[in-house]
DNA sequence: TTAATAAGGAACCAATAGGTTGCCTGTCAA
DNA sequence: TTGACAGGCAACCTATTGGTTCCTTATTAA
C-alpha cells in the first residue's frame, strides 16, 4: 500500500507527535528487533497500549515487523524520518537561518521573552 | 519562560503534528511577517481557528510575534526545528542507515509489503 | 468622533486519541 | 497434550483537539 507523499508525511508527523512513541523508537534505536513484551518492560502502560502505539508507528512506516514463531520482532525504519528531514527540515537550514537570524535578534532586542 | 528541553521538544513535535499548522509555517516560510488575516486568506477555516493554530505554534516557539498597532505580525523561528533535527534526526542519519539497510532489504526480500 | 478593521476571549460541540479491561488465537515446551 | 506464553481483537471510557459561534476590546481612518 503506497501512500502519496503528503499523506505518508502526515502519518509520520502524527506518529512522532506522541512522547511514548518517540520513546519506543528510542528503545528500538538502542536495540533493534525487539518483541512486544520486551518493548513493554518498565513502561507504565498495558501491553495493549504499547501494541497500539507500535501499530501507529508501523502504519507510518517507521517500524517494520517480522513474525517469528509466536513472537513479532520490531525493527526501526529510518527512511521516513530522513525523507521528512529532506523535504522539511532542510528548508529551515543554516543558510536560510542567516537571513532570519537578523530578524530574530531584532525581535529579541525589542524585549521578546 | 524557559522550558526544559524534552518538554520544549514535545511541544514542537505536537505543534508539527497538524497539517494546517505545517501549512501555516510553509506560508510564513514563503513570506515572513504576515498578520493573522493575511494568514487566513484562502484557508477553509475561521479566523479564530487559525488564531488557535498560531497560538500553538507560538507556544512551541516555532513562531515569534510582534504587535504593530492593531496588527500582529508573525515570524517563523527555525531554531526549534533545527534543534530537533540535531537531537533527533541525526541519529537516524545515513551512516546508521548502512547497518539498517541490510536488514531492511533482508526484510523486503522476505515478502514484506 | 465614529465606523470599520484586527485581534482576543470564552463557551460550546463532535471527533479523535490514548488508555483500559476482557476475551480469543496461535505457538511452544514440559 | 496441555498449560503457559506472545500476541490480536473489540468494546468501552475519558480527556484532548480542532473547530465553531458570539461577543468584546483596541486601533485606525473617514
Amino acid at each position: 500500500m503506497k501512500l502519496p507523499i503528503p499523506q505518508q508525511e502526515d502519518a509520520v508527523f502524527r506518529a512522532l507527535a506522541d512522547a511514548s512513541r518517540r520513546h519506543l523508537l528510542d528503545r528500538l534505536h538502542r536495540r533493534n528487533g525487539q518483541t512486544l513484551v520486551e518493548l513493554c518492560e518498565g513502561l507504565d502502560m498495558t501491553r495493549q497500549a504499547v501494541a497500539k502505539h507500535l501499530a501507529i508507528l508501523e502504519e507510518a512506516n517507521l517500524v517494520a515487523t517480522e513474525r517469528q514463531g509466536r513472537e513479532k520482532l520490531h525493527f526501526i525504519n529510518p527512511v521516513p524520518i530522513n525523507a521528512i528531514a529532506e523535504r522539511w527540515i532542510r528548508k529551515f537550514e543554516r543558510r536560510h537561518l542567516s537571513a532570519l537570524a537578523a530578524l530574530k535578534s531584532k525581535l529579541e532586542g525589542e524585549g521578546h521573552d
